[in-house]
DNA sequence: CTGTTAGCGCTTTCAT
DNA sequence: ATGAAAGCGCTAACAG
């Protein structure tokens, strides 16, 4: 039959001091001498008091250790990402060591009210899907880091996603070229489609608007002109997704020449798709991807792209958010010219 | 000038009403006439009262809806891994479905002691790599539930992965095979080696020694012995790792005809290796996986292996743990032959 | 260096 | 249906 739980006052009653040196013991060294501390600690141990209860001291404290990271999508989709994941990565190594614990907070969840009273702050990565997130999280006095995009007043940390864009484009195309996109949501559909007129979704802010910018810059240096009937739009950064935009680009005649995907995930399902085919990359064929993942380099021809380091964007945030920095952070990129194009 | 936070007590001071009232607007519907609490809602609303605090709640009420998810190992190896991101994938859908929160939890850590006042249960999923805290979660008054391994008087949801060895095994294995095993963590040592006659690990308890079990099992059906030096030792499911032991069997004279791998994820680099190597598989070469991957199914050739649903491990741990089960479980697998055998 | 005490913000009997 | 009051377990002034 156990009793119930100990608290610092039984302690304290049972040990014959007062709580507060009990408290001390643990959160204060300095408040008592060595000697005491370890009685008091030892003694502890033996009865089996393991500390503070946590719940108490969060409410009485008003910190908790809990850092949240408010995530774009459905955690189950996040996770899945592999620049999602690499970015949680560089979050919890440097959260880990320092200490901190991970809460996963989806971004299609209906408020972040349920947890803003306890966590110690919000990592922000990527725009939530359920957008009144952003307003809850601009007003919320906790503090914020954003990444991927942007909320005012808030520290951020971003690359410059449109040089990135233009650079890999630069590489890739020539003269003359017939060329497409494959693109991010950048247009309001939940399935895969050329994105003819529609109206484009969040032009300012998204990112890949900016890619498509650095993308269009880029052939227009070379006078190529690529109409929106090449542009493809892809709700998610997903092989799903992708294999249907690559069915239609693949069989669409004339086939262009290069393909600019807007992340590797789906240039790598392209390539899977021509490869199949038969069709040759580079020579028939070339692709670029956007991101860096690991996955990139293990295809066969290794793919063109544009790395951006997603644990160190995870690790950075994670810093400055325990660091209280409190200004917008560009953080570079690299070309990875591989053999895709 | 934001003056600070309100609390329920400021409320019903500005409405002339109790605190309690407030509370049960909040919490206990039933408590008060609709009119007055749709009435107390919209005030509330107005002046910018979002509810009770939850600090304050899950001290008082001691609930968090928060729960924890203990990983084996550092949460940044865990992600990255993607047998664990599938169960991380249906863990997180089932607990927000009901509007739970999801705490990461690494396995590398110290102790447990610092959420446990506060999470409402624990997901454990495989064993921690500090085996203290299992201890910790075995006498801890809070719901646990195991996964690929067990706390004794606590729920557990497994495989039986003696049983899918053994069937994809003896699948792959003809009569006077040459056969080697990539098998994980067999030995304490962080790096990747033949076992020989070294100590092996947790042999009771660990799903690696049951599979070696159904290897050994499905070989001796055959007439075929595997000797220690055929077997090889890899710390992690890496990559990494699993490059060192596919130099050393496809460099090894004379060469296995089969390889047993304990994961996906090295089965694949072992495969990728052969191939850049000319080896033909599975002509020259059979390779076996284990987990089911999705990337096991976009290999060429598609690797043949053990599928084991693990979102669907996910979900049944969280909802095992949400309907307070008591009992340990074991979820089929299923037999992918696909090209490598 | 140690003890007393007033809350942190809320929930929930118990009376009314 | 509503209100008064007793804590949940702890920390941090403050006084000694």
């Amino acid at each position: 039959m156990k009793k119930t739980k100990l608290t610092l006052k039984d302690v304290a009653l049972q040990l014959g001091v007062s709580t507060a040196t009990i408290s001390n013991a643990f959160n204060r060294p300095d408040q008592l001498s060595k000697a005491k501390r370890e009685e008091i600690l030892s003694q502890c141990q033996k009865i089996g008091y393991t500390g503070p209860n946590k719940a108490a001291q969060i409410l009485r404290k008003g910190t908790s250790n809990i850092v949240a990271l408010v995530l774009a999508d459905s955690i189950s989709y996040m996770v899945r990402d592999p620049v999602a994941s690499k970015f949680i990565q560089g979050v919890s190594e440097k959260l880990q060591k320092h200490g901190k614990h991970l809460l996963l907070y989806a971004g299609d969840s209906e408020t972040i009210l349920d947890v803003v009273d306890f966590v110690d702050g919000f990592i922000c990565y990527g725009a939530p899907r359920n957008t009144h997130l952003i307003s809850e999280l601009s007003t919320s006095s906790k503090p914020v880091v954003t990444v991927d995009f942007d909320i005012e007043g808030k520290p951020a940390i971003n690359i410059d996603n449109e040089k990135g864009a233009y650079e890999v484009a630069s590489h890739a195309l020539k003269t003359g070229d017939n060329v497409a996109i494959f693109g991010l949501r950048l247009i309001d559909s939940p399935s895969t489609c050329r994105i003819y007129d529609n109206p484009l979704l969040d032009v300012e802010s998204s990112i890949s608007h900016r890619r498509l910018d650095g993308y269009i810059r880029a052939a227009q240096e070379k006078g190529i002109d690529i109409s929106n009937e090449k542009i493809w739009h892809l709700p998610e950064s997903d092989r799903h997704f992708a294999r249907q935009a690559a069915k239609e680009v693949l069989g669409s005649v004339p086939r262009p020449d290069v393909v600019l995907c807007m992340s590797d995930v789906i240039a790598l399902e392209l390539l899977q798709q021509a490869t199949d085919l038969g069709i040759k990359v580079p020579e028939e064929l070339r692709i670029t991807g956007f991101d860096g993942i690991d996955e990139a380099d293990r295809s066969r021809p290794r793919l063109t792209t544009v790395c951006q380091a997603s644990d160190t964007k995870g690790a950075e945030a994670a810093k400055a958010l325990l660091n209280g920095v409190e200004d917008k952070r560009i953080l570079p990129f690299e070309l990875n010219i591989r053999e895709t194009v």
